[in-house]
DNA sequence: GCATGTGAATAGATTCACAGCG
DNA sequence: CGCTGTGAATCTATTCACATGC
């Protein structure tokens, strides 16, 4: 108990946990205990892989039993850092970052949007949600009152270096990248991007290789 | 030419095609030819990785020298399937739909959105972008003329899995599914994922763990 | 000479299979 | 007996290092 935290989870774990987490609030009124086997096909991967991921974070299932849904949800929403709250800001409100400041869901438990920024003189002073758009110039007064944690990139790509470099600046640790660019940022600062293309890419190349339709050939060429 | 589609190429390289794709796109009006070196820099990654990825496509690089920008542009295009059009339908129209109907950018070369659908009767008839929302019960009866190939699913979660059967009947062969769900689909449907809370999630975990930031560590560079 | 292309080495993630324990 | 927890085996991806060929 001491130590924990101290662990080294490996990142594809990480990547996992926020799944299990999912399927486990799902549970939350069905039975107090669930086996890795169940878990697993909840969250689409193989038991043997919950176990593992599991394990990394301590030994809290009960063998023959299971694991107890209400405990391990705890478990992992503390490894995972949700027991504390996160100050998010979003950059850049067109079309995608309005959507994401008015997404329910979008902040899940843990996640809290307290800013709005953009370059666009035009736009600050509008009201978003329950928020007003602030001009990206106040983001370096601003980091530290709200206590930001998290800065959300929808801008265009030609500018999200510039936003990238201003959070990292005002000692913002995390960045989520919409934009469609490469960030670079110093190593203590963590980056996940999510750009839409790049999915349809890859898609394009499973599809482009898909097992010939046989049956009902729609293969127009 | 004969067996070119036919080398096996690693998920992981595939993942990364799209972003030396769009390094190169950057280059179109420098130098005529790039090195792994340059391109690795471009694309956040190390150059070893860039050759080794490349070299899956075939020997397109000249040695002592670097890689046509041009024709490298075409073979990581064609590898990836964007030397066709692939026909997208959007598939839930709340404020992440809309979004995405909209957003200049989504749709890469190669893509082209091409129906909505949603099931709410006062969505259907509204027009966004230029085109009309359809009721999704009509998916079923447009899907094949439309040649669909790729759906995106943006309605709540509680719907997800139902649009995704209907998907993979109307047989589309790939989504992109933006809700909190996970999807189970036929093994020869594609599936790719795009969850912002899970992103979050993964950042929190890390934020968690940043090496404490107890001396005012301002890294600009 | 110089940058690619690639076997060999290493690191990381997944799966297996079973010992351990409630 | 059933299900967890985990070493060992396997598979995948990354990195190294250098032979290869323009």
């Amino acid at each position: 108990m001491a130590d924990r935290g101290r662990r080294r989870i490996p990142e594809a774990t990480v990547a996992r946990l926020p799944i299990y987490l999912r399927s486990l609030y799902e549970l939350s009124d069905g039975p107090g205990t669930i086996s890795s086997e169940r878990l697993a096909e909840m969250a689409g991967v193989n038991a043997a892989k919950v176990r593992k991921d599991l394990s990394y974070l301590g030994s809290y299932g009960t063998r023959g039993v299971g694991y107890d849904v209400e405990y391990l949800l705890y478990q992992i929403s503390r490894e995972l850092g949700l027991t504390q709250d996160w100050p998010v800001a979003i950059i850049g409100l067109g079309n995608l970052g309005r959507a994401l400041a008015n997404y329910r869901g979008f902040m899940a438990r843990g996640f809290r949007v307290v800013a709005l920024f953009d370059a666009d003189p035009a736009k600050v002073g509008e009201r978003v949600g329950d928020l007003e758009i602030s001009h990206l110039d106040r983001l370096a007064g601003l980091a530290e009152s709200l206590a930001l944690a998290i800065g959300v990139i929808a801008t265009p790509a030609s500018t999200a270096q510039d936003v990238a470099d201003r959070l990292v600046a005002a000692g913002v640790g995390s960045i989520l990248n919409f934009a469609p660019v490469v960030l670079s940022v110093p190593p203590h600062v963590s980056v996940r991007k999510v750009d839409l293309s790049i999915e349809l890419q890859i898609l394009s190349f499973y599809q482009q290789r898909r097992p010939v339709p046989g049956s009902e050939s729609n293969t127009a060429s």
